[in-house]
DNA sequence: AACGACACGTGATTC
DNA sequence: TGAATCACGTGTCGT
């Protein structure tokens, strides 16, 4: 049949076609020319109504390949490596495309996982810090003194639950800062304090309320608080 | 011609075959069962060379179509979201999900991005906080106390160099280790201090040596103190 | 010449 | 029945 050859009119085929049908991309899936000059050639030519079904079932067909083309055109389009301009290479480097996405996602998932998790820890910690209620929040400049040094501590009631306490230190490894830890630590009741420098060495005077306490109870959670000052800090 | 129709020995073919074909997908790009077939059938038929040319080309045309629908297959059985079991919608299908794959790979990167700025942001507020010398790092429990509220300041020299520094605040809004905080953030040499609750006041008293300070300039050093303290709280 | 890739028309098959 | 999908063999083109 003669006919039959002119559904053959394209010439330089694959090579260049390709890149033409890729513009105009955007869903044509109307009749193309080929089934254009068929239909107009086989109408007047078959009269019987076999003819006419047969042509449209031959369309059909066209039109569905040209369906399939132009979707493996779009993914090749999609797809960045393309190793052959080929259809089944264009499918399985699609395949390998699609492969390599999913495993890249799953691993950005994961570092994702990770950093939030990170993070959690690192708000949980900061967390911690500072709601801590029974120990005390050491300001950083003291973290790395060294341990608070108690040379002397008298503890003396004077009457009505109120004591008053002295206590010294070495200059050198305790300043007001740390000892206004210790009596925050503690949690005393302080009426009056007195914070005295002498030669070397730094004398604390304060008068607390403490009705609940023993001077020896009161003794033993000054030295406890020293204690735990201490064991905050590094050394 | 009856040997073509032995090329059809599929039966309730793409709805069985696809299924079975799934499993033994693994590069089996051998000659299968029909060729093997059509081929002992027309070796004995045709005696002339064209025969055997034409068988050649014939069955490599059936593998060819049989390597881009395994590929189809393959590309099938990876996309999960499948919306007809057809090969133009399996195409289409995949290439919806390699768009959706790009996008939420763009999204990953951006929220891992985002995330990372963050963390670097908090990193470096922390940094900032540790290890800044010209301002003091208050101690967390006194981050979220309201402004020291200065109710009277008074700066007496009593001579060489020496000063007698008095001041006043309400008590709710001011601790003694606010207080510490203020003297430790101005850097005085401080000989005495002392520091009395009375009536809901807080009174800080302390004999301190600044011999290259006038008594106002001092004066302005702690109001300086206790707005920069005042600035570095939440409030 | 020979091979690989393709489109075509067609008969078969399923819904 | 009829539309949709498929596999098949074949002719064509480029390498």
């Amino acid at each position: 049949m003669e006919d039959e050859m002119e559904a053959y009119q394209y010439n330089s085929y694959w090579e260049t076609k390709r890149f033409l049908d890729n513009e105009e991309l955007n869903q044509s899936w109307g009749i193309n020319e080929a089934c254009v000059d068929l239909g107009s050639l086989t109408s007047p030519d078959g009269a019987e109504s076999s003819g006419a079904v047969v042509n449209k079932t031959v369309e059909n067909e066209r039109n569905r390949r040209k369906k399939m083309n132009d979707s493996i055109c779009r993914l090749r389009s999609i797809v960045p490596r393309i190793s052959k301009m080929d259809k089944a290479s264009t499918i399985r480097d699609a395949i390998d495309y699609v492969q390599e996405l999913q495993e890249q996602e799953r691993q950005l998932e994961g570092e994702i996982a990770e950093i939030q998790s990170q993070r959690a820890s690192e708000i949980s910690s900061s967390y911690e810090y500072n709601n801590c209620v029974n120990y005390p929040s050491l300001s950083p400049q003291t973290w790395n003194f060294p341990p608070i040094e108690l040379l002397e501590l008298n503890v003396q009631e004077i009457g009505d639950g109120n004591y008053i306490i002295s206590m010294t230190c070495n200059k050198k490894n305790c300043s007001m800062s740390s000892m206004c830890e210790v009596i925050d630590y503690i949690d005393l009741k302080i009426m009056t304090s007195n914070i005295t420098a002498v030669s070397g060495h730094i004398m604390f005077t304060l008068t607390v309320k403490a009705e609940e306490l023993t001077s020896l109870q009161l003794r033993e959670k000054i030295e406890t608080g020293i204690f735990m000052i201490n064991g905050l800090r590094r050394h």
